[in-house]
DNA sequence: TAGACGTGGTT
DNA sequence: TAACCAAGTCT
């Protein structure tokens, strides 16, 4: 199956401009803190005005967190930025300015998990990693297991799936990777699969199986209107939106429920995402 | 370990 | 239209 995807892929990929030759470790480790759980179309634009304006991990670390924050704009989940802020700090200080090539230094980074870690290893040092994401998850579940979806998540096992898959040359490893990762997003998707254009229709278990429906357990449905996180960003976007520290009046337009709204702003203070000055008056922080 | 954590496009 | 989905991590 390796060499299927790789063929498909060396075809198909997409121009990702994280995926453009020149790209650095830092470069991929930027975009892989943005890819989490946000789509490739929303980070794009980002990730080039990041990189021109941080190409290093120091200069990145120098920079104030209301800047960071303002960068980061609409992206969603905010405290990436601010992980992704204070693991440049550790890179510039401790690694000499060098992402880190191995797994445990990596994995020891704020914000950087099993996925991110590995993903760095293989975009970034064109090692060979089991990189499981959501996406190749499902393609493993489908073509592998011949499941209808993934259901949830088996770390160690999925591990294990996908290191059987790659094969044992590290440049040709990192390609599949990316492979199976590209086959998720594009061909293997989670609610309408593109099977006609599928390059490993033939060995996918999945189809064997005539296609089966998933019969596992279903994720909770994850809300957001009325939630705090919905009032949470409205209370940030306050705040990002603003040159100067602004008035306690102008969160409370924000978000009717009084209790809700302090409850989110604490948080908020909490996170690190906002700060009060000694005016009473609140901002991002410096 | 289940749930919190942003945002916006698609079905 | 409401629900689902998008390169996860942390507690």
């Amino acid at each position: 199956m390796d060499g299927l995807v790789l063929d498909w892929f060396r075809a198909h990929a997409r121009d990702l401009p994280w995926r453009r030759p020149g790209t650095t470790p830092w470069g991929v480790l930027v975009s892989e803190f943005m890819l989490q759980q946000t789509p490739v179309a929303r980070v794009e634009p980002i990730w080039l005005d990041w990189m021109t304006r941080w190409p290093t991990p120091s200069a990145f670390a120098a920079a104030s967190r209301a800047d960071v924050l303002r960068a980061w704009g609409k992206l969603g989940y905010p405290r990436r930025a601010l992980r992704l802020h204070a693991a440049a700090a550790v890179i510039a200080t401790e690694h000499g300015d060098a992402v880190p090539s191995d797994v445990d230094a990596l994995e020891a980074l704020p914000g950087v998990g099993s996925y991110t870690a590995r993903a760095v290893l293989a975009f970034g040092y064109g090692r060979r990693a089991p990189v499981v994401d959501t996406n190749v998850r499902r393609v493993v579940a489908r073509a592998v297991h011949g499941a209808g979806d993934a259901g949830p998540a088996r770390t160690r096992a999925d591990l294990a799936d996908v290191d059987a898959l790659l094969p044992d040359d590290d440049a040709t490893a990192a390609v599949v990777s990316a492979g199976l990762m590209e086959l998720g997003a594009v061909v293997c998707t989670a609610r309408a699969p593109r099977c006609g254009d599928c390059p490993v229709i033939a060995v996918c278990a999945w189809q064997a199986a005539g296609r089966p429906a998933y019969d596992g357990p279903r994720k909770p449905a994850q809300g957001f209107a009325g939630t705090d996180r919905q009032v949470r960003g409205r209370l940030l976007d306050v705040l990002r939106a603003a040159t100067d520290p602004v008035e306690r009046a102008a969160l409370d337009a924000a978000w009717s429920d009084a209790a809700q709204r302090d409850r989110c702003l604490h948080s908020l203070l909490v996170d690190g995402l906002a700060e009060q000055h000694d005016d009473g008056r609140f901002a991002l922080p410096a």
